[in-house]
DNA sequence: CAGATGTTGTACTTAGAGTACAAACTCATA
DNA sequence: TATGAGTTTGTACTCTAAGTACAACATCTG
């Protein structure tokens, strides 16, 4: 794949609803020429295909959250705040960007089978929020995991969940009330706590 | 769709693997016919095309699992059991049927697209944890929730994004380890408690 | 200005989804 | 056992849309 102009980069967002709408096989490569304002054969000198534009906006997503994420688990305080902090941010990049977002999860399979996807995906999370969860356990805000690996995915899953279900929805909470929520699940858990840990 | 005989809807999951491997773009309906040993014409004869093979095999996952988290759901005990059990259940079925499960989640965005999975999705799993938690404010062994419905669907991404790791990775752990692991996420949470609500 | 590199229109090839249809087969019932 | 309805399947077909080829034009660099 070419270095890509980021005027070109930026056109193509056009598409993302469009492919996030109707799922990328039933979308023809005209017509994300057409939504993008991109021609065909312009698209075609810079990726080899359909399936290489979608890998595009997903990483350039994956980033973006990775960005957001890495600030928050670099933050200053407790492991516990600091994760808290993980959560807004990656529920601010999907509402902010709901359309690539909606294609991501839409497919997950393509990203789980492009390797390169599955790279940025742990990179941009899973392993920042397991040594976070490490670091709690060392700070004592967080109880020690068997598994911080496969916690730290299932907070991914807990989270883009969520956070689909509102960018499906079209958000009609706050992004706050929204995060708290999450945060809330994460961290007390459903079971009912007779000394708080994490406040409203 | 017409009715059709279980011994051909038997054949299909021969097909399952495939599909989820290579996603449903990449299939071709000939190499469904091929894995499945269903003649293309059969297929023809009974579907309108590859989107309706594939909307049969989830629902039928879906159905699967509903079965299940419908027997846990109305065990007996306090509903913080009874939701532990909901995830044995739902991890169960997800590890028994590991390719249509892949298959699943990597179409995500068809099964959202389609209102007949999407309504599946929700009786299959959606109302009946909502009712759980419900319950579970009422007997005590739950917190009370705002938002009970959006509370069951981050509780489906935890679940459901554990279950994909492992269909993914091949199940190395057993599935009693895996599921309390995410039970006593959910009902626990990451934050250190005293007194402790779930065993282990 | 010259050449390299980027951009785009147009015309083309080709894979594979879905259709048409007839032959064969199954099975109930008159 | 003959008749006919529904099922199963092979073969041959159409047609959409992905991807390729290429030439013309634009823009940028030295």
């Amino acid at each position: 794949m070419r270095e890509l102009p980021v005027q070109l980069a930026t056109k193509l967002y056009g598409a993302a609803e469009l492919i996030a709408d109707q799922g990328l096989d039933n979308t023809k490569i005209d017509d994300i020429a057409e939504a993008s304002g991109v021609p065909k054969a312009t698209l075609y000198y810079y990726f080899t295909g359909k399936e290489e534009i979608l890998a595009f906006l997903l990483k350039d997503l994956l980033t973006a959250i990775a960005g957001d994420v890495a600030v928050a688990v670099n933050a200053e305080g407790p492991a516990s705040e600091r994760l808290a902090g993980v959560v807004r941010a990656q529920l601010g990049v999907m509402l902010r960007n709901p359309a690539p977002c909606r294609a991501l999860v839409g497919d997950l399979g393509r990203a789980t089978r492009l390797p390169e996807l599955a790279a940025a995906l742990s990179a941009a999370f899973y392993e920042p929020v397991e040594k976070l969860l490490r670091e709690g356990a060392e700070d004592g805000s967080l109880r020690r995991a068997e598994d911080p690996m496969s916690e730290a995915v299932m907070i991914f899953g807990t989270v883009t969940i969520a956070g689909l279900m509102e960018a499906i929805m079209g958000a009609h909470r706050e992004m706050d009330a929204i995060a708290n929520g999450v945060a809330r699940l994460l961290l007390d858990g459903l079971a009912p706590r007779t000394t708080g840990a994490a406040g409203a």
